[in-house]
Order: structure tokens, then C-alpha cells, then sequence
DNA sequence: GAGATAACCTAACGCAGTTACCCATTTTGG
DNA sequence: CCAAAATGGGTAACTGCGTTAGGTTATCTC
């Protein structure tokens, strides 16, 4: 056996000068695998990375700071594509309180299909944080500044009550809901939850109902 | 220095013969400091307990069979608590509904201010979950079994929506808009959480007035 | 062709959970 | 009263983890 096939996955070859970088995104791919086909954070040990791309586990930190950037680097990038999701979902509703609905549908879809990378942004204690995914960033993303504009929508087209008027707080609110009931499915899935399709909707509408104008349900 | 005095706590004295149980609760304790001084389960390792103690790290698996049991151990006493403040809190309102917002406002108080247990027991996925915590004997607990027993009174005493009449789902959905808040907040303490108080307030009463009657808000 | 530099690797550290095995004390049975 | 068994521990070590210090080799530039 040559000392090259020590590892399972045989030694790559050296790239060439300028494209380390390449490097950087196998390393992405090889993480995103083992993260969604184990489903466990801990399968993605820096060592199983480094075997899987062909690679020594030092050379992680050429590109990484440390684990933790890594896997967060991961999970952003599923949330963007939840974040796509949802707006695909949005443009699909032209009422704006019917829009916010298939909001929480399409999120609460997606994530539950992906539990891991949302465990893991949405679900850690913040000392295994980074400092970049902390809090503040968040309410600066995409997916929260499509929620904001839904609320807003709402609220502009008089469709809820008129003592509610603070989009920011609206949304806080709505998407706080609406991770509870996300997260408590990934947490616990093996809890007696109702198997009828039309659970998720009641829940949407119940958190509607309790905003949208009592003539308007 | 002798022997004995080689961990920070010198060593304790050999338990008698039938009071081998004692340790236990010794463990237990130690192990509740430990997560709750620091905040953080990583803090709570075997060998941190077993010195905390004044034990060698091999005896903790004589009184519990891996380090997650432990845990859990020290969490479902949290959870007990929790259950305590709750159930408190319901008998300072006479009010069904006033009782069901009274619920929720101590289970948020009571797990942002415990914030690691909630997290352990709620937040974590359910590969590092023992068994018996998995789900199905959360819903069979205390704490479960009260809010049922709310949301039941709610129902009978004509308050809910009439469409809105099963208590078990009606008090699956109530808790997971909860939990969302409390757990978002644990997660992540850093966003731009409105400090005025009145905004759990605000929260609940949303979540309750989307499924009260119309005339009763 | 001779640095310089980017792209790795080797070896090892410290800490974690966990286990196999040993030792001492106490109770108990004859 | 004494040996056997059971109880309450300890010693040493294994594996695997994240991480770091420092070396090595290939490529690019001048």
C-alpha cells in the first residue's frame, strides 16, 4: 500500500499558485454533504472533511479560522437558499396577509426538510456563535427584510389592526412564531405532531388571526 | 504535597456501605453549579464534575451511564421548576384566558432566565437527546398536562373560537408560539430584542387573540 | 536559474468521553 | 471468627476531537 492511500479518500493533487481558493469551496461541498447526509454536526469532524476532500486537516485552516467558521459558512448558504425559497413563495400570493401566510409555509417547509443547518444558525447557545451570525446581522438579512416588506404590505393596505403599526416588531413577532413552531419539530420529531397537511395552516392562521383586522377573517 | 491533594478539591472520604446512592446527588448538584455558573454545557464535562466533587472521573458512570444522562438528569429538575412557576402563576389568575397568558409569561420568564437547561432540553437535536426525552413523554408531563388543562378551560367556558375544540392541538400550537419567543431570545440575545416590557405582553396577547372569539377581545 | 511564496504535510499538544482492570473496605454466611 | 462476596471507589489508558508549530515541496517571477 502506498503511503499515499492511507487516507480513504486518495491524496489530490497540489493545485497550481493563484488557485488555493478552489480548495476552499471542495472543502464547503465535502462539509454541506456530510452535514446534511449524517444530519449531525458532529459527524463533521475537521478530520472526516479533510479525508473527504483528499486533503490533511491542517490545511482546513489555511481557509477557516476555526470549525466553527466552517460550518456556519455551510449553514449561511442554506439560508440563503431559504431565503430564495420564501421569496418564490411570496411572489406566488398577490394578497399581501395571504403572501405573509405562504411565507411562514415555505420556511417552516424548508427548514424542517433541512434541520440541521437550521439547528445550528437558529437553535445553538450563541457561545458557538460567531460573532457575524450573533443577532444584529440577522435582522439586516434578506429573509428579514422580505418579512419586514410583507408586514409592511399588510399594514399598508389596512389589513390589520390598527393598533398594530410597528412593522419591525410585527415581523419579530411573526417569524418568532413561526421559528417556534419550526424548531420545535426539529428538536423533537419524534413527538405525537398531527400528521394532517393542514396543521401548519392552522397554526399560520391563527398567528394571522391575531393581527389582522376582526373584520377582515 | 500528599497524593490526596493532587485535583483542586482534595479527596472525599469513602461513602459507608448502603449510602453509595448519596454520591449521586452529589454529582447531580455539582453538575447544576457547573451549568448554571457558566452558562454553557461544554463546562460541564466528567472530569470538571468529578472534581468538583472530589472523585475520580470513572466513578461518575457508577451512578449515571454516560454523560447525557447526567445532563438530562439535572435538566428535567429545571423542567420540574419550571413546572412549579407555572403552575403558580396560573393559580394567581381566575380569568381562563388572563390564566393561559399567565402561563405563558412564566415560561418565558422562567426559561430566559435558566436559559442552558431550556436549551439543552428544547434546542438540541434529537441524536444527543436520551430516549426518554425524545418527545413522546413531554406531552405526558406535568407542564404538558396544565396547559391541556387551560386550554380545556378555555373551551368550556365558551371563549375560544367555535371552530377551535381540540385542546391537545390547540395547546401544541399555543406552546410552540411561545417556545419560538423564548428559545429566539436564548438563541440569540444579541439581536435587537425591544426592551420595553411590554412586549411579551404583546406577544401573548396575539397568540391568544387568534383564537378567542371575536366579541371577547 | 535563483529566490520568493503559495500550498500543502508531519508531528504533536491538550482535552474530551469512556473503558478495562485493580484495590480496599465492609458486610455477611458458616 | 474468618473467609467470601459485594460495594465504593481508584489507575492507567484508549480513541477521537480541535488546533498549532514548524517543516517541505512545487510553482511563479525576475
Amino acid at each position: 500500500m502506498t503511503p499515499q492511500a492511507a487516507s480513504a479518500a486518495s491524496r489530490r493533487p497540489r493545485l497550481p499558485k493563484g488557485e488555493g481558493q478552489r480548495l476552499r469551496g471542495e472543502i464547503m461541498a465535502a462539509a454541506e454533504r456530510l452535514l446534511i447526509e449524517t444530519g449531525s454536526q458532529e459527524a463533521v469532524s475537521i478530520r472526516a472533511v479533510a479525508d473527504a476532500v483528499g486533503v490533511t486537516p491542517p490545511s482546513i485552516y489555511r481557509h477557516f479560522a476555526d470549525k466553527s467558521e466552517l460550518i456556519f459558512e455551510v449553514c449561511a448558504r442554506h439560508f440563503a437558499a431559504l431565503t430564495d425559497h420564501v421569496r418564490a413563495a411570496c411572489e406566488g400570493a398577490d394578497d399581501p396577509v395571504e403572501r405573509l401566510a405562504a411565507l411562514g409555509r415555505a420556511y417552516i417547509d424548508f427548514a424542517v426538510a433541512n434541520p440541521e443547518p437550521y439547528r445550528i444558525m437558529f437553535m445553538t447557545g450563541p457561545d458557538d456563535v460567531p460573532a457575524v451570525y450573533q443577532g444584529p446581522g440577522l435582522a439586516r438579512s434578506a429573509a428579514f427584510d422580505l418579512l419586514v416588506q410583507c408586514v409592511q404590505d399588510c399594514i399598508d393596505a389596512g389589513r390589520f389592526r390598527p393598533d398594530q403599526t410597528d412593522a419591525y416588531r410585527l415581523a419579530l413577532g411573526f417569524w418568532a412564531r413561526v421559528h417556534g413552531l419550526t424548531s420545535l419539530r426539529i428538536a423533537k420529531p419524534h413527538m405525537d405532531w398531527p400528521d394532517d397537511p393542514g396543521f401548519v395552516d392552522d397554526y399560520l392562521d391563527v398567528c394571522l388571526w391575531g393581527v389582522v383586522r376582526a373584520d377582515d377573517r
